[in-house]
Order: structure tokens, then sequence, then C-alpha cells
DNA sequence: GTCTATATGGCGATAGAC
DNA sequence: GTCTATCGCCATATAGAC
């Protein structure tokens, strides 16, 4: 509890940020959620808009690096995509609200996505390759990656964006039975993938 | 060219809505968009948020009307499920922009869904069973439908919400490059959701 | 019905005391 | 460094002439 103010004020509009992004976030409520004035953002961060740059591309950029973490082991291929498949879940299921947090501010200002790409060390290249080098099999030396990895990355991250519609269509707004269902996905997306990339 | 003032603004709100948002847009850029002034926008809709629900609503149900119609007509369950990934393709390039649309809304303010669902006709569980029923093979019959029908809108979907990121990522900003991925991507779901259905 | 002008409120940002 | 008070702007909304 010795943090200091300033990252008092980083954390509290990182959480204000990620549920309700760069316009629909107030620099009052996130000076209620640090506990102190609002006069106090401005004296640290200047503007409103430093602190969201400085909250986004903290979140984005860990976001990937956990990403590319779960790939940096000396296994197999089909081992490494199960791996990543569970720890892709997984830190989606600790940071629910990052994923829609980087696809609304992705698509309202692509400048800022630019820029961080060629500032920070993100090489997405390299999580491609390192899933699927070694997955040499008849489908996908026919067929471009990038359509491997993209439906991976639809099957995991679409049940988190559009939850508030799923689990009311086909869940009955049951948040308990949607958890479940989460939990399943990892056998199941599993299974999708391999039965593709084995065929 | 004979559009009634009530239309002109409805439409223009719309193309302004969908592309930034209810936060993201101004009833000022509306009104320049129409081709009149501010003032007009309230006379008709009295209200921005008023404006917003009514477009929000045609959109989302319209969105779901054309997806049902791709799936009444009286073929194998085979046919239905290829002509209903051409047609949802086909649907979202032609508004690349309502998939974001609507997940952003969702998430900002899940009230308006719920009391959407009850307002509209929409049945949703008609579109997972007319998709799905009489696929039956040893998979399906062991698995939970709603995974491969969420699998498979994450599979059209993310491409489309992603895309900025995807891009220029995958593509180096190459926007016609991606656009032939996207065509290609038809016949690449079909093989990837046929090939573990008839598994 | 359509316009100009204006009211009203909220939000980001700053001044200045302590 | 931290607070209170306030400025200045911009966005929604309304009043009122035509």
């Amino acid at each position: 509890m010795d943090r200091t103010t300033e990252e008092k004020i980083y954390e509290a509009a990182r959480r204000i940020f990620i549920l309700k992004g760069m316009e629909g976030a107030r620099m009052q409520e996130i000076a209620d959620e640090a506990g102190m004035n609002k006069a106090l953002l401005h004296y640290y961060f200047r503007s409103k808009e430093n602190l969201f740059k400085s909250v986004f591309k903290d979140t984005f950029s860990k976001f990937f690096v956990k990403v590319k973490d779960t790939l940096s082991s000396e296994v197999s291929a089909k081992e490494k995509l199960i791996a990543f498949i569970d720890n892709y879940i997984n830190l989606i299921q600790a940071n629910p609200y990052v994923p829609q947090f980087i696809i609304s501010e992705i698509n309202r200002d692509p400048k800022v996505l630019k820029t961080l790409m060629f500032e920070s060390g993100i090489e997405p290249q390299k999580i491609l390759d390192l899933l699927l080098n070694g997955v040499h099999s008849g489908n996908l030396s026919k067929l471009d990656p990038r359509h491997i990895v993209i439906s991976l990355l639809g099957m995991l991250v679409f049940p988190f964006v559009a939850r508030p519609l799923l689990q009311m269509v086909y869940f009955n707004d049951d948040r308990e039975a949607y958890d479940r269902f989460l939990n399943e996905r990892k056998e199941v997306v599993k299974n999708m993938i391999l039965k593709f990339i084995e065929a």
C-alpha cells in the first residue's frame, strides 16, 4: 500500500480506461477511483491524452509480450500450439476486458497503433513463426499460415468481446454457465485446430 | 433524391454512428453529413440518445434478419452451412463496420441489448437450430453446438473487427492484400468447419 | 419546417493557496 | 505535492424569427 501517487493514478486510469475507453472515461471518475483530486492527474500526466496513451501502450505491449512468452519454450510445434491456446485463454480470463479495449482503440485511432509498433520491440511475425514452424501437414503446406493464426485468435477472442450478446442469447444471461463454457473452450479449440492441421 | 428530411437525418446518423459510435459521434457532424442545420436533428428526434437508439435498433435487427434469411432455404444441412459462410462474409464486406459497431455498443451499454431482444422478434436460437440441424456427426453429437457456432462467428468476424492491427502486422498495411485475404477466407473457413464436422 | 442565436451543463485544464 | 476554486471550451439542447 506504499504505492506512489503516480502509481495510484496510473492504476486507477488503467482500470477505468479498459472498462470505458478513451472517450467513455472521465478524469473525475479516474480521480475518484484513485482516491484523490482531479488536479493531481494533470500534475502528473499533464493531459488525458497523455495518460491514456501511457496506459494503452503498456497494456498493449504487455499483452503481446505475455503471448510471446508462452511460445519461447523448446517443445514440439504441436505442444507449443496446445500451450498457446491454454495460456491465451487464461490470459484473457485474467484480463477479460483487454481484448475489447484494444480492438476499440485501434479502430478509433489507428495512428496510435502505428507509432506503437515502431517504438516497442514487438515482432508479431515472430509469434506466427514460433507458433507454426514445424507444423507441416498436408493442409498447412498449401495454406497461408495467417489464416490459421487469425482463425485461432478469432475463436479465442470472440467469445470474450461479444460476451454480453452471446451470454444473453445462448445462455439465458447466466454468468456462471457462460464461465463454464469459456473453460470448456480450451479443449474444444485445441481439438478443432489440431484436427484441421493434422488432417 | 426525394427523401424526406427525416430520412436524410437518419441515414446520415447511421453512417456517422456506425463509424464513430455513440460517444465518438457529434450532432454537428451528423448535421453536416445530412446537409442541414443541427437544430433539425432535435426537431425530428428530440435527443442524441433517441437518434442513436433508433439507428442501433435497426442496424442490429436488420443484420440478424439477413443472417436468418440465408438459412431458410430448403437444402441440406451441409449446403446450409456453406451458404451461411458465403453470405455472412458478403454481408460483412458490404457493411464492414457494423460488427465492430454492434460489439462496441453491447459492451458500452448492455441494457439497450436487453430491451431490444424482447421488443424485436429475433430468435437467435432459431439460427443455431437452422444452421446445425441435420448435421449429425461423431464430433457434433458429443459437442455443445454453441461451440461450433461461436467458433464459426469468431473466425468470420474477427478479421474485420481487428483489421487495423492484423493488416498492419501481417500484411505490411497493404489494403488490397488484406481484401484478397478476406475473399480467400470463405473457402478456408468452409474447409475448417466441414473438416471438423465431418471428421 | 428550417434557420440563427443562445442557453445550459459538463469536462479538461489551470491558477493559486497551503 | 495536494487541495479548492474557477476558467474556457465544446456539445447537447432550446427559443424564437422567418
